[in-house]
DNA sequence: ATCGTTGCAAAGCATTTGCATGCCT
DNA sequence: AGGCATGCAAATGCTTTGCAACGAT
């Protein structure tokens, strides 16, 4: 998380206590493997930092994606969640993990990279078409919720 | 999709003019592989049916999605998109074909079922988890939307 | 001192809901 | 006739934006 800081300086962006809590709220969540909402972050901002509307909440997000230092994952009909980016093995274009979502409990689960991997290479042979893996879930239903 | 029309009448379900427009509209749709928003089916719809509601077009989405005639798709950030439900092979799990956008043009791909196979597979091997091949769209970046 | 960032409030988009009326069955 | 479906308007949830004040470098 120094490091977002750091990569945050070096790439000429400003570092505010509005920046930095919502950086240290993402990396204490990253450590539970929480997937969080711009509304959950602003709330646990706000225990650190009570004037930071939420609007800032969103703006912050936005920019610190566009620096790398964080990703967004796009849920089928419920609000957007955010985790620290993944750090980059080297040369490897394609970005971080998957994510699959519990459409009864709403939980985000984390699936390994290599995944995706057969899907990609066929929607690339087949349509021309290149996946972000990381960008979006699908959805269905987790162990805990089919009904023992 | 007289077929639908007869689905719903066997289902209890009331055809108003309502219906029957929405209906129409994602059968002429799905000639043409296009994915449909609620709003812009509440436009073509308005065009039969000048009368019609944006309200009544999301109740009536709603209530054929129960019944199983049509399917909606959610999409990454954008809005979820309609259309009629494939006719179903016999006694399999709800396998509808699966779904890819790209984020620049924010067109929508069908991908054939069995693409999600060997995905399906792992994730419930290793997670438990259930995949819905074809609840939410994954996205990337389409041929076209590749730099030609 | 500069120029990016923030707070505030208000707007935006997609979607839902309460209520009284209307029409399919 | 009876009850689900509709029209209308207002509310919801998530997110963005215009503007002026603020503060990191």
């Amino acid at each position: 998380m120094a490091a977002a800081v750091a990569r945050l300086r070096s790439a000429g962006e400003r570092v505010t206590p509005a920046r930095y809590a919502v950086l240290h709220v993402l990396d204490a969540a990253g450590l539970a493997d929480e997937h969080l909402t711009a509304e959950q972050i602003g709330t646990r901002v706000a225990d650190v930092e009570p004037s930071v509307h939420r609007a800032t909440v969103y703006r912050t997000l936005t920019s610190l994606a566009e620096t790398g230092v964080l990703s967004h994952v796009h849920l089928g009909g419920s609000a957007t969640v955010y985790h620290l980016a993944d750090p980059e093995p080297e040369h490897h274009h394609e970005h971080g993990h998957a994510h699959v979502q519990c459409h009864v409990c709403g939980r985000v689960l984390d699936v390994a990279p290599d995944v995706f991997d057969g899907v990609a290479a066929r929607l690339r042979d087949d349509l021309g078409f290149v996946l972000d893996t990381g960008h979006a879930a699908l959805l269905g239903t987790c162990r805990d919720c089919r009904t023992p």
